[in-house]
DNA sequence: GTATTTGCAAACAATTTGCAGATAT
DNA sequence: ATATCTGCAAATTGTTTGCAAATAC
């Protein structure tokens, strides 16, 4: 896998990656590339998004129990696995992280990139649940 | 399932993770269970590993694409995900914690919980990703 | 006594992979 | 021309679940 050739698949991946509003699925990605060619397979959807995610035109987000999340946005931020639905919301940050220098025991490792997860419920979740009571 | 019994197996999987060093898989947990009990199943292992999260006892650790892991520490800390060799290591910070105050849109969800999951390179792999070269 | 829990095997979800044929360069 | 990529289906991994028998209370 050398990653070397521009085939109508990748491209078409990448650009409906960009198109979908945040952070879709490779499921969703597949559904949206097969509305258009609908002989691509999942398999080769998800080569591909490896590879996009290696040469960093898009970034993938893994969720802990959840299908991969890909991201067309660059900018660095985190999120929420809502704990009732399921879904996955944007956390944005204050700049000036003070993440990295926290870490106490930072030779025992070498740190290349973080994220964090926030669990807890979205408001659509947490407002259902307020009338359940 | 209301989790109401103290059962052979669930009193042993909470013990056999108290044990074991270092936030072991449900497979290591069930290696342990299994030379004591050989008759122990995987599925009762998950169960148990699960309400004992469930009532606090002991803390279910999500790994994004790896096994999940059980931890019998209580105290906040949070993890690295080599991505050499797959293994977790402790990453310990600091106190006065600010990250929850560093959120901007807090008010889009309510949050209960986080974690911090570092990626990069755990001592063993990266000394042997030097030698390499 | 009876509701919960177990063991087993089968189901499940997300992702990866082997391979023969197709395609980009 | 040929090495890489695709489509397909099967394999893999981690975890959950349905069910009849076993067991804690």
């Amino acid at each position: 896998m050398k990653n070397k050739r521009e085939t109508i698949q990748k491209t078409i991946i990448l650009e409906k990656t960009r198109r979908l509003a945040n952070h879709p699925t490779a499921e969703e990605i597949y559904r949206a590339v097969r509305a258009d060619f609908p002989r691509v397979s999942m398999g080769t959807v998800y080569r591909n998004l490896n590879r996009l995610a290696g040469e960093g035109k898009i970034k993938k987000i893994e969720i802990p129990n959840a299908a991969d999340r890909f991201d067309h946005q660059t900018h660095f931020h985190h999120h929420l696995k809502c704990e009732e639905c399921g879904g996955v919301y944007d956390v944005e940050m204050k700049t000036g992280d003070s993440v990295l220098e926290s870490v106490i025991n930072r030779d025992d490792f070498v740190i290349k990139s973080y994220q964090i997860i926030f669990y807890g419920a979205c408001q659509k979740c947490h407002k259902k649940h307020k009338e359940d009571i």
